[in-house]
DNA sequence: TCAAGTCATTTGCTTGTACAAGCAAATGAT
DNA sequence: ATCATTTGCTTGTACAAGCAAATGACTTGA
C-alpha cells in the first residue's frame, strides 16, 4: 500500500495543477534552448500552420486570454519571428523568414517532449490522458461561457 | 465526429496546462470569497491538519518551490492567520485563532469545489483522473530528483 | 454623415511561481 | 573542537498569465 503523495492527491484541482507544473518544468528547457517559452512555441506552430491567423483565434486555440496572446506576440515581433498586420478590427499574424525556420526546431522540440513522456508512460496511456483532459477542459469551458 | 478543441489536444503538456488553468479559474472564486488564494487555502488546511509543520514539508506536500511557500506564508502572517517559529534550521508554522476559524471555511469551500466537479464529471471519473494525475506527477518528479 | 454601438485588441496593473544568490543552523570529518 | 559542507529558509529579480479598463476600427441607425 502506497502512502499518498499528499493529502490532496484525490483532488483534481490540486493534482492537475501539480501535474501541469511538473511537466512544464521538464518541458520548458526543450523550448528555452531555442529562446522560446512554451507558449511562444505553440504560437509559432499555430501561426506557421495557418498564416494570417487572427489574435483572437490564437487565443481560442491556445486557451489563453487575449492579453496573454498580445504580450507573447509583442516579444516574438521584437525578435522578428513574426509580424502583425491590421485587417479591419482584427490583427492577423504571419511568420517571418526566421520564424518559419525556427518553427521547424520548435516542432522538433515538441516531438522530443512527446517522445519523452510517451516513453515514460506509454503512448496508450498518454493518449487517454490527453483525451480526458481535453474533454474535461471543453466541459468546464462551457460553464464559463455564458 | 467532433472537431478537436485545438491542434494540441493530443498533447498532455498542452492539455494538462489548459485543464489546470480552466479548473483553477472556476475554483478561485470559492476561496477568494474568504480572502484566500487557492495556494493559501491548501496551506491553511495543511497547517491546521499538522500544527508545527515545517516550511519544507509544506513545500513537498503542495509540490511548490520553497520560495513560493515563503511568500504565501508572509502574506498569511501579515493577515494574522498563521505565525512562524524558528526551530533550529527549520521554520515551523502554526495557525492563529483566526486562521483556525477560517480553515473551516476553506475546507468547506474545497468541498464545494469537489462537489462541483464531481457533479460535472461523476465521482468515478474524477477519482480516476486524480489518481492518474497523481501517479503521473510522482513519476515525473522522480526524473527531476537526482 | 456622423454619433452611438459593438467587437477585437492592447495597455495598466496585480498576482503567482520560479530560479539564483545569500544567510543561518546543522552535520560531519579530521 | 574546529572547519567545511550540506540543509532549510528567505530575498532579489524576472516573467507568464489574468482581470479590468482603454483604445481603435468597423457597423448601424437617425
Amino acid at each position: 500500500m502506497e502512502s499518498p503523495l499528499s493529502p490532496y492527491s484525490h483532488c483534481i484541482l490540486f493534482t492537475s495543477n501539480a501535474f501541469a507544473r511538473t511537466l512544464s518544468k521538464i518541458s520548458e528547457p526543450f523550448f528555452a534552448e531555442l529562446g522560446l517559452t512554451t507558449t511562444q512555441a505553440f504560437l509559432l506552430m499555430s501561426i506557421v500552420r495557418e498564416p494570417g491567423i487572427s489574435a483572437g483565434k490564437l487565443s481560442e486555440e491556445l486557451i489563453l486570454e487575449p492579453s496573454t496572446i498580445t504580450r507573447a506576440l509583442d516579444k516574438m515581433e521584437l525578435k522578428r519571428l513574426i509580424y502583425r498586420e491590421y485587417s479591419g478590427a482584427s490583427t492577423i499574424v504571419f511568420a517571418g523568414p526566421e520564424g518559419t525556420k525556427l518553427e521547424k526546431d520548435a516542432a522538433a522540440a515538441w516531438g522530443k517532449i512527446r517522445l519523452y513522456y510517451e516513453g515514460r508512460f506509454s503512448k496508450e496511456i498518454t493518449d487517454r490522458w490527453a483525451s480526458d483532459l481535453d474533454f474535461g477542459t471543453a466541459s468546464l469551458r462551457n460553464d464559463l461561457k455564458p
